[in-house]
RNA sequence: GCCGGCGUGGCGAAACAGGUAGACGCACUGGACUCAAAAUCCAGCGGAUGUUAAAUCCGUGUCGGUUCGACUCCGACCGCCGGCACCA
């Protein structure tokens, strides 16, 4: 029944550029939806997330704001080479025909994108600016090689960031992922890690849990390194603990086997044999398997000795990989009396384990202990320190090592550099040649893009190197300095990098001189309301704020951070609560909702059915109260004609008096649920307001035109083909769109009577029905004289009262 | 283990600056309309006791506490979900 309505109104939004942005805005609002990887078609999860961001639209609109409103394709990636060598399908076609399906799909859900601003990360027109920020990053000397263990999928055959890695494991196919030590890119987005965390504190508009997850991702600790001296060598190195006060119990110290300086001292260790075979081994492992905590901590003695520059005491190098690489200085000073994992490492080799630190009044004993003693207390067996208080040792021990030269305040972060590269086909092209004489040359702006090659000449199967390498008409080129012979970089950037600037391209996305122009970008940014899922927590949320943070330091743009708020809805399940997948065979799509019930009723349902930022499980038995309730909102209304009737409020019946308080009343709640993203309230608030008026449309109204204009307008937002529908009807020539959001008559919302409840002793015993504002004694009599009351009260005396105005009367009898 | 979030009818959920728990909807039950069904409309719908009534008692994961009054605040615990996970 709403199919030819709904057609109807697409056809007339798109034809009259209802969802165009303004050019010149004055009072602009940039709502962003996360853009979508284009796989196959939009689902259930896609519709929910863009039906938020539509009602926002429809609401903002009506208010009067200039909105910018885009939509996009996160268009390179895996999937599409996938695609491509199980049914030889050019990764292009195959994504651009998804694309073609997907927008398609959009289109039909009439969610309001101003099309004409769409991007495609994979089409040239945007990559080329993609590989423009790559060389924003070089030059500002945040791009680097480095040749290191990295993540490596061994079945996508490509590294990963560490983002990318979830508990061990590669984030798109699941595998368990490896280290292998190769050459790769690198981003130093370690050197925004106080910015990134600072920048948090800012950011009022971004749920909590969120912002904590940053921050804990950023890692920030703040601690000391100190030096040790190899005994018999003029070497060094540093360890860094967030225990200084503690270096008196040290009685070895633990390299990680990935230590550069394990490799640089094999030459010289005692137990070389026995330190290489273990090296080797803890390499093979997967990170997963050596970071299972609780597992057994296992290391192997170098024969070395280091000196603790304190005491000058000499303690035993080991090797554990317990130890991580990349986090500190890849050493750690063991305080097996202290730390727990020292604790278990020192009992399973017999190490000596050193009491420093003792519990207010008490001490320790070693050889008794069972557990490392993790708290503060009181410094003991620490020369100059003894007595001391561990929390302030932590400070003097620090001062006297920096003092000496030895030691220094140090902070450390978690957060590692965002390594780039990956070696495959469908992504950007680093823009970056190998020149035998001038070395590694950036591809210079003009020359920008680096187009990938066709695909017909790509062999896509994976062999652990990208398929471009093997294309000697994409890698053999001139070198941009000297014009000599050669090679280009065979490895595409992550797509992270594609998204992490699109928010500024829909800005200005035709711009062919510039990625955008200062004064298109500075006009919109920031965004003001950016919505999408919690998955990108700690992966995209963080590459994007970066990247516009790298952009506004180089004076690109004003603002340096992309959102100010950030909303994030709740997943789509099944009905029994598991997520929806193709292997499962349980996924819902939205075109089939939308041709049983259409877009309208289908919004309705998804709306209602759970509040946007819960997680929803999925079924359709909930579309059938959507469905009455727009049934009956269009037997309501439909037969309505002609304009707001001029009223004088006082003058009217009683019972018009009623709807309308009862109106002003939806009106308040339906757009304070708006502007707070609970829209399942204001749904209920509709039919809340539509049950009062009873079957069908009071025929004895004497504003029925008064009331249907208004309801329509909030139904609008919601169910926009309907609303228009109505709309017209009552002869209306332009778009409801375009008329203003209601207000309400607050002076409306003040009711005739109240209902306050009457307590005994904290139980509601019976309500009364009294005009507002009434005053103690008045409510108190008006209880009394209640037979229901007065049975309770008889005999008893009354020892206090509890007054809430308008709502409530406790008396407490005795 | 640490950090978040969440536990409310048969189901999805409302209400929390402490103040009538269960709005709104689904399902269900009864009735009206109909030859009948569907649709629609009306009524009921947390549990227990109860002469189907009146009424009373119990109820927001569990156990305690604060309060005239607790789904809401505090303490301990149980369960589920998400994030991090040997970070020195």
């Amino acid at each position: 029944m709403f199919s030819e309505i709904e057609a109807r109104w697409r056809e007339y939004w798109e034809k009259t550029g209802l969802y165009r942005t303004p050019d010149e805005p004055k009072n602009k609002f940039y709502l962003l939806e996360m853009f979508a990887y284009p796989s196959g078609d939009i689902h259930l999860g896609h519709f929910r997330n863009y039906t938020i961001g539509d009602v926002i639209w429809r609401y903002r609109k009506m208010q009067g704001y200039d909105i910018l409103h885009p939509f996009g394709w996160d268009a390179f990636g895996l999937p599409a080479e996938q695609a491509a060598i199980k049914h030889k399908i050019p990764p292009d076609k195959w994504t651009f025909s998804n694309i073609e399906r997907s927008r398609d799909t959009l289109r039909r859900l009439s969610i309001s994108y101003d099309w004409d601003r769409e991007i495609i990360t994979a089409s040239p027109d945007y990559y080329r600016w993609t590989q423009w920020v790559f060389l924003k990053l070089y030059e500002s000397g945040l791009v680097y090689r480095d040749t290191s263990f990295v993540n490596w999928c061994p079945s996508c055959k490509t590294v990963l960031a560490n983002e990318q890695v979830i508990a061990g494991r590669c984030w798109r196919c699941d595998s368990v992922v490896e280290k292998r030590r190769l050459e790769q890119w690198f981003v130093r987005i370690t050197a925004y890690a106080e910015r990134l965390l600072k920048g948090l504190d800012k950011l009022k508009g971004w749920p909590e849990n969120i912002k904590t997850m940053q921050r804990n991702w950023i890692g920030k600790s703040e601690g000391t390194e100190i030096d040790f001296k190899i005994e018999g060598t003029d070497k060094s190195f540093s360890v860094f603990t967030t225990r200084p006060d503690t270096i008196f119990g040290t009685t070895f110290v633990t390299f990680a086997p990935e230590q550069p300086l394990v490799d640089e001292l094999l030459p010289i260790m005692p137990n070389r044999e026995e330190v290489e075979k273990y090296v080797q081994q803890a390499l093979l492992k997967p990170e997963i398997e050596r970071s299972f905590e609780g597992r057994e901590k296992d290391g192997v003695f170098t024969g070395l000795y280091a000196i603790n520059p304190y005491n000058g005491e000499r303690v035993a190098i080991w090797v554990g990989d317990y130890v991580l690489a990349s986090y500190g200085t890849g050493v750690v000073m063991a305080v097996p009396a202290h730390d727990q994992r020292d604790f278990e490492f020192a009992k399973r080799y017999g190490l000596p384990i050193k009491v420093v630190i003792n519990p207010p009044g008490c001490s320790l004993d070693p050889s008794t202990m069972d557990a490392a003693y993790t708290e503060p207390g009181i410094m003991t067996n620490s020369g100059t320190f003894d007595g001391l208080p561990s929390t302030e040792g932590i400070r003097r021990v620090t001062e006297y090592g920096e003092e000496r030269g030895f030691a220094r305040s140090k902070v450390t972060y978690k957060l590692r550099d965002w390594l780039i590269s990956r070696q495959r086909y469908w992504g950007a092209p680093i823009p970056v040649v190998h020149c035998e004489k001038c070395g590694i040359v950036p591809v210079p702006e003009d020359a920008l893009p680096v187009l990938l090659p066709p695909a017909d000449k790509v062999n896509f199967a994976p062999r652990g190197r990208s398929p471009l390498e093997d294309l000697p008409e994409f890698m053999d080129t001139t070198c941009p300095v000297c014009g000599g012979a050669a090679r280009r970089d065979p490895d595409t950037m992550d797509t992270f990098v594609c998204s992490s600037w699109y928010h500024l391209r829909y800005t200005d996305p035709k711009n062919e001189g510039e990625p955008f122009s200062k004064r298109n970008v500075n006009r919109w940014m920031p965004v003001d309301l950016y919505i999408g899922g919690a998955e990108h927590a700690t992966g995209h949320l963080l590459y994007f704020r970066f990247i516009t943070k790298l952009l506004h330091d180089l004076g690109y743009l004003d603002v340096d951070e992309p959102a100010i708020a950030l909303f994030n809805h709740g997943m789509v399940l099944d009905a029994n609560g598991a997520v929806m997948s193709k292997s499962k065979g349980n996924v819902v799509s939205p075109v089939e909702l939308i041709e049983n019930y259409g877009v309208d009723v289908a919004r309705i349902g998804i709306l209602f059915i759970a509040p946007p930022e819960r997680e929803l499980l999925w079924s359709s038995e909930g579309l059938k109260g959507a469905s009455r309730f727009l049934e009956r909102v269009h037997n309501f209304f439909c037969n309505l004609s002609g304009n707001d009737e001029i009223f004088d409020f006082d003058q009217l019946p009683d019972v018009d008096k009623l709807r309308y308080r009862k109106l002003h009343w939806a009106i308040k709640r339906v757009k304070d649920d708006i502007e707070n993203i609970q829209f399942n309230t204001a749904v209920a608030a509709m039919m809340e307001f539509l049950n009062t008026l009873g079957p069908r449309f009071p025929d004895d109204s004497s504003i029925p035109n008064y009331i249907a204009r208004r309801f329509i307008k909030l139904l609008a937002p919601f169910a926009p083909h309907l609303a228009e529908e109505i709309w017209h009807r009552m002869g209306e020539k332009d778009s409801i769109f375009l008329s203003p959001f209601p207000d309400f008559d607050s002076t409306a919302l003040v009711a005739e009577t109240v209902t306050i409840a009457i307590q005994i002793n904290g139980k509601l015993r019976a309500t009364i029905d009294l005009p507002p504002d009434s005053d103690e004694e008045m409510v108190v009599s008006s209880a009394l004289e209640l037979d229901k009351i007065r049975k309770y009260v008889e005999g008893k005396r009354i020892v206090k009262r509890f007054y809430v105005k308008n709502k409530l009367i406790n008396i407490v009898v005795k």
